[in-house]
DNA sequence: ATTCAGATTGCAACCGGTTGCAAAAATTGT
DNA sequence: ACAATTTTTGCAACCGGTTGCAATCTGAAT
């Protein structure tokens, strides 16, 4: 089919290791057999196998890029961020979209016939356990936006969701709220747990505050609607910390239908900072994640970890930041 | 590194060939060796290599995944319903970020590098020329969302842009509205041209209509609101077809912005319906295209083209939909 | 028990590259 | 011009599988 090593050794007159050495960097070739070889590869139109120099070389350069996040927008900025900065490495994502599955042993398999070179687990649903699969197979892999632990078992990449719960526990609190709600992601999620667990810890420190307690079932405009839509049913709290922008985008829609607005009868802070967020329609208070930094520091770590294959596990936290807008009352 | 043919051949006392029909199907093996091989196999955590096996069989069931639609939102459905499907027939997706660049050559080199068995091109914006250059290069391909072509030179998946053009122009019609625009999207996109052609060809034909036209910078918000703008400045028209939903929603929230409403003041029609047209707080009356449809025609179509490597070139259009909301006025 | 077709097996060559090693060529120093 | 280095080169083995072919085995039929 394709033009071979092989062809191109015969027409440029030389041995095929010529031929293989001119493709590969730091070998020795004289400038002389070099030009040889390159004026016949152009003539057949020769591109190397690179599957097949994988199998003496034993690299790849194919990164498994695992995620279950196909719904939410804040994704496809973080795809888009991943395979940009991965082609910028020389490495080509191999993406995978686990569903609904949360058991590794699929993709596992997967991934090692396909002899990737490492992997990254873009998610911050799944639990650790999941990377930690392919760390004990021997994969380098990280986690990105993965959950935080003091001792990770594999790498980590992302933020203290703890003290994003403090973060906006504390900004409430700054605002004045006295009755203030967290509206939280699904209940099995990671990133949900900690940010509750930051969000109590303020909130249970602060005298005189009422705190009421809700989640919404995914991370979803239609789950943060419903959920709120609940709340407006009940007797609501004068302002929610949101689950995500997207299920905030879901809960402000809920008050808007229900003729309240925010930030004069509810407030809302966020998390994420998604584009969408800064559509002058949304106008939404969030926490930023920084998405880029995160990403982009994910793909050097998964690097290193090639390089160094038992490189001690590591999580790198990267901090937020709250982006003012329009959805909460002033200070 | 892994586990080899070789060390399974060897645990179970019999040859590598042996081994390796245990993983053809097709082949003839004995249920006694197989499981001799089966249970060594277990035994020592043996998974084939892929990539070795794709050296003589010549497949390596990876498609490459090249789109340039990495900002608009309907992509991350794309791209969630592309993975699922690939998945679900056994192929990988390595995907491509095209970023700005429209030149296929590095895509092209880098796919041929990996052996890619074909290649799926998902944009609305790329020219047929793109698609073309695997063709020419032997690559089994097929641009979905592409341009439609009575002739067309690769195989395309996607809608008759040019009958979107003239319904979005009836349905306008259909309302009464006699001073309509055409806010297309970037004018050098494909899906551009076709809509446009399509919407003029019918408001052309019709008396007493006042058609204005103009473009935005990108299928974006934010170029949608910025167009919009534009238009408010000056005389607007009753109603617009906007160039897709993303942009409708930006030009929706300049609408509001500027202390007007839809339908009221001005109607809106995009085109896509993406998830995001039907969240309450949107509401976005538009032109569905199926793209699930889309999408499986397109991995059915680039699997058949595998097999039968001359194929002749074909196009498959579905059929669009409006999708009654709110922000046209009854008819 | 003998024959024969069909199923199963192993050998060895091959897929498209890489790489250690020793021989050949080019360069350096004197 | 000659010896000592340093560079460049080709050979051949190998990476982890597949597959055509001939040899061996199996079981049914005679």
């Amino acid at each position: 089919m394709a033009v071979t090593l092989k062809e191109v050794a015969e027409r440029a007159g030389v041995s095929r290791s010529a031929v293989s050495r001119t493709y590969t960097d730091g070998a020795s070739v004289s400038p002389k057999t070099r030009k040889k070889v390159e004026k016949a590869a152009k003539e057949l139109g020769y591109s190397p196998n690179a599957l097949a120099s994988s199998l003496t070389t034993g690299r790849t350069k194919l990164i498994g890029l695992i995620s279950n996040n196909f719904h939410n927008p804040l994704f496809l900025e973080v795809f888009d961020l991943f395979t940009r900065r991965l082609q910028e490495k020389g490495l080509r994502p191999l993406l995978v979209n686990l569903t609904d599955e949360t058991d590794p042993e699929n993709s596992l398999r997967m991934l090692k016939q396909y002899s990737v070179d490492g992997v990254i687990v873009a998610s911050s649903t799944l639990s650790p356990e999941f990377a930690k699969a392919f760390h004990d197979a021997k994969i380098p892999v990280v986690h990105s936006f993965g959950r935080f632990a003091s001792a990770p078992d594999v790498h980590v990449v992302g933020v203290d969701n703890v003290e994003c719960g403090r973060m906006a526990a504390r900004t409430l609190l700054a605002r004045g709220y006295k009755h203030i709600g967290f509206l939280g992601g699904p209940k099995g999620a990671t990133s949900t747990v900690d940010r509750r667990a930051g969000f109590m810890e303020v909130t249970g420190q602060a005298k005189g505050i009422k705190v009421k307690e809700s989640n919404a079932a995914a991370y979803s405009f239609e789950a943060g609607r419903t959920a709120m839509l609940k709340e407006l049913k009940g007797t609501h709290a004068e302002a929610y910390f949101c689950g995500d922008d997207v299920m905030s985008i879901g809960a402000l829609s809920a008050i808007n239908s229900s003729g309240l607005s925010a930030p004069t009868d509810i407030g809302i802070i966020g998390l994420n900072d998604m584009e969408m967020a800064k559509w002058e329609n949304i106008d939404l208070t969030t926490i930023r994640q920084p998405i880029k930094q995160i990403v982009d520091s994910s793909v050097e770590l998964v690097m290193a970890a090639l390089e160094d294959s038992n490189r001690h596990p590591e999580a790198r936290l990267f901090s937020c930041q709250v982006i003012e807008r329009g959805t909460l009352r002033p200070i």
